[in-house]
DNA sequence: CCGTTGACCAGGC
DNA sequence: GGCCTGGCCAACG
């Protein structure tokens, strides 16, 4: 543990805190660590399926869910959020203004 | 140190 | 409205 790695454990250990029944973008964790480079975000998290790390929480910031999301594609992703309680505009669009996470 | 990669974002055509 | 390019920068070989 500790911030051994730099990124790859501070962007997890942020992952890590996004609540039940919230969302976040990419864009967003890339300012809670301290970058403005997003795809540090993605990037981290690729092959990463811990079961603490709620990666289906992690989305565009439009709302929409990664395309490119590897653990079974944005239908598995999908079928995760709305498990907690996350309401979908579109099929692989989720509703941003009512949970987006704020601190 | 260098080149490549990368689940993004914004701008241009 | 879709595809391309640039940017930005850490990790890896």
């Amino acid at each position: 543990m500790n911030e051994a790695t730099g990124l790859f454990v501070k962007i997890r250990n942020v992952v890590k805190q996004i609540p039940l029944g919230k969302v976040t973008t990419y864009g967003q964790i890339a300012k809670m660590v301290g970058i403005t480079d997003s795809r540090k975000v993605g990037w981290a998290l690729w092959g990463n399926q811990d079961p603490q790390i709620p990666c289906h929480r992690v989305i565009k910031k439009d709302g929409f869910l990664a395309k490119d999301y590897s653990l079974g594609g944005w239908e598995e992703q999908k079928r995760r959020l709305q498990k907690e309680g996350i309401s979908f505009i579109k099929e692989n669009q989720v509703d941003l203004e009512k949970h987006q996470w704020v601190c």
